[in-house]
RNA sequence: GUGGGAGUAGCUCAACCGGCAGAGCACCGGACUGUGGCUCCGGACGUUGCGGGUUCGAUUCCCGUCUCCCACCCCA
């Protein structure tokens, strides 16, 4: 029969690997914990209108990167009877400020939100790049009096992430930093930018002169060596940002410079959609291949109403966890478990005292592992050096008759007999 | 979705020009009946990703397909 296996772009994450993955996961925790964020846990799935307008329509991950079914509905389920289009989320921005829209978050004043979790796209894997991936990330979001619209978020945001890279052990991150803007900004800039574009676009490649045309922004992103000298004339968005979103950004790089986190200016940092605004970053890491962003994130202040709650302007990132766990490489020792006793049944009727020793030792937070009483004694020794076990604790029909345990230290090899109420002070000393 | 590379034992990889599919590690057993690590001896290991074609004969050549890797598009 033909064995079934883990679907395209899909993968088991298997010991001693998930020892890394719950390392970072639980830094992480500690870290927001700290930074008084609290988790937020949305479904995987949603109605495929939210991402439609929460991440938008025209994007790639919208048009052809879903995980989208007609489901059946029978009525009943928060729609009228009949078919209902679902999708596995591929991010979970839009499922976060839907649930401050429906639960009316706003009454609590300022969110700070995080989350882990998987998200699904169906793009061609590669380095890096799952179809089912884990995403770890945060959401500031409220209504404006209550200080979701300060610089002062945007800057705790960016130092958040440098501590979080920092406690993690990644040595060579970098923070790119821009500003877009607001959408008016962003629409006199457009407009410039597609003027500055009409008589160079000959000049570059096919896929810019595609991106002339659909989303100009996107010009910014191109690799091709060749362009490179004539990106650099075009106009920049820093050229167009009105007062406040100026201030906005100087308040953020203020901040950032006096607590001391370093970051790179990049103009050429862009995002392409309305809501987006103001602070735009991503954090990188060289040893990534091409996919060497680990991080993304930025303001959108227009996202609630875009959804069709009330004015809630926020800041949130998306940190790629595969990636993080793989720009970690060896930096982060991790041992596992590591066995404090190792018990070798040996006899017939022995695992029953096995299994009273066992639950004992256990009781009093001992990792404890147990062998089976038809072992030889020698592969029993054998199954617990292996395991790193500290002790191997033999309990056969001798031991069992006169109470008195042989208690073998495996490190030295030293043995010693060891009377049953002793046991546990022997082992913890 | 597009382009390139690769799939052989649990893992890492060999196998000339088309001629009996191999090694190291890991695993199991023995030397050694209740004493591990070292050593020695032995064992099991496979539809060579899958399907078709060429051939007396295919791991090898051809076609298709699946998966992985690398890159593009795009993005975390």
């Amino acid at each position: 029969m033909e064995t079934i296996k883990a679907v395209k772009g899909t993968r088991d994450l298997l010991p001693p690997e998930t020892e890394r993955w719950n390392l970072v996961e639980s830094v992480t925790r500690e870290v927001f914990r700290t930074y008084n964020f609290q988790e937020i846990r949305t479904p995987i799935f949603e109605k495929t209108e939210l991402f439609a307008r929460g991440v938008g329509a025209d994007t790639d991950i919208v048009a052809k990167e879903m995980y989208t079914w007609e489901d059946q509905s029978r009525g009943g389920d928060n729609v009228a009877a009949g078919r209902q289009s679902l999708t596995l989320r591929p991010e979970n921005t839009a499922g976060v400020v839907r649930a401050y829209i429906e639960h009316r978050l706003w009454e609590r004043g300022l969110n700070k939100f995080y989350y882990i979790g998987p998200q699904f796209r169906r793009e061609r894997p590669q380095k890096g790049r799952y179809r089912q991936f884990f995403q770890i990330g945060a959401e500031v979001i409220g209504p404006p009096p209550s200080g979701s619209e300060s610089p002062a978020r945007d800057a705790e945001l960016l130092e958040l992430l440098a501590s979080l890279l920092d406690r993690l052990g990644i040595q060579q991150w970098r923070l790119e930093l821009n500003s877009i803007g607001c959408p008016a900004d962003r629409a006199r800039y457009d407009q410039v930018l597609r003027q500055a574009l009409q008589p160079v676009a000959a000049n570059l490649c096919a896929d810019c002169q595609r991106r002339a045309q659909t989303n100009p922004l996107r010009v910014f992103d191109c690799k091709v060596p060749a362009d490179q000298a004539i990106i650099e004339t075009l106009p920049r968005i820093s050229q167009f940002l009105d007062e406040p979103c100026r201030k906005h950004f100087d308040e953020v790089r203020e901040i950032l410079a006096s607590v001391g986190v370093p970051y790179t200016l990049n103009d050429r940092l862009v995002r392409g959609l309305d809501y987006y605004t103001r602070t735009a970053f991503e954090f990188t890491h060289g040893a990534l291949g091409a996919q060497n962003a680990i991080l993304g994130g930025g303001r959108y202040d227009g996202l609630s109403e875009a959804l069709g709650g009330p004015q809630a302007p926020g800041i949130g990132f998306a940190i790629g966890e595969d990636r993080l766990v793989m720009s970690l490489g060896q930096s982060a020792a991790t041992d596992g478990a590591k066995l404090d006793v190792y018990i070798a049944p040996l006899g017939t009727g022995m695992n029953k005292e096995a299994a009273r020793l066992a639950r004992e030792l256990r009781r009093h937070n001992l990792v404890v592992e147990v062998g089976e009483e038809s072992f030889r004694l020698k592969k029993s020794l054998e199954t617990a050096s292996k395991q790193g076990a500290r002790y191997a604790l033999i309990a056969g029909e001798n031991e069992l008759s006169t109470g008195v345990f042989a208690l073998k230290k495996l490190a030295s090899g030293e043995q010693r007999s060891v009377s049953r109420d002793r046991l546990l002070a022997e082992i913890q000393g």
